[in-house]
DNA sequence: GCGGTCTATTGACAATATGTCTATAGTGTT
DNA sequence: AACACTATAGACATATTGTCAATAGACCGC
């Protein structure tokens, strides 16, 4: 732990959940199948700053879910362009994104008790 | 990445934001100086499981911000028991809590939208 | 007096998670 | 022909967390 922001790799990188990747992904897949750079375009919706996100981190991520059991591809019939991987949730994966819901919510509980408690103590002190 | 909960390591562990002990002992140190394992029983208020939340964490987390100059310690001055180490903020950490606190709103901020999104496509699906 | 638990601290090693880079390849634009 | 975008994936490095062992004082129960 270097230090948080300014010293060591990404300078200013912001600090989320960790493997905060895969819900999003599993919650994207629950609209519908899709290949990986689709993907990869939608996640600009939960905060991902896309000029800084390697593709290499979604299809990684793509691939453990898979390997879990959460989703499954298969190689698209593209007759023209690059071919592509289908993506697409199975039940498995919807139970894990239940899951997921049930900690995020926690989660944010947490961080809204550190912000509530940090915003009461700056209002005492001005006071 | 094995796939969150029930494989791997600590299972059934719930994922926070990453280095989130590091707010948190920030934040007490406001309230004032402390020594480690009384900043270690405080965390139970932001949602840290004590009974499975290793000293050695918090210890290397309280050095590691000393090194990078947020906080400072000194043996504390007991004349019974075991020598305490007392820690205490310096400015560059009431700084550096503010930078967290700004980066843990965008971090709710984007469970936010996560959660919202997943319940919005739950109920049009009920509907 | 001894054993166990709690308090108090720290380092070593292992495991997990993320970041970066390289590579391949098709298409479209300049 | 070069560049950017699309599309995918592996290797290596770095960061972060988890676990274990170690030391030691105080207190309590037996």
């Amino acid at each position: 732990m270097p230090g948080g922001w300014g010293t060591g790799r990404g300078q200013g990188r912001r600090r989320r959940v960790m493997s905060f990747l895969q819900p999003c992904l599993l919650f994207m897949l629950k609209s519908g199948e899709a290949h990986g750079y689709s993907l990869l375009n939608g996640l600009d919706e939960f905060g991902f700053d896309l000029e800084r996100l390697d593709p290499s981190l979604v299809y990684r991520a793509l691939r453990d879910m898979e390997d879990s059991g959460w989703v499954v591809s298969n190689w698209g019939e593209e007759s023209q362009g690059p071919q592509r991987r289908v993506y697409k949730i199975l039940p498995e994966g919807d139970e894990h994104l239940v899951q997921w819901v049930a900690d995020l919510r926690r989660t944010r509980d947490e961080i809204d008790r550190l912000l509530c408690a940090y915003e009461n103590q700056s209002q005492s002190i001005t006071q």
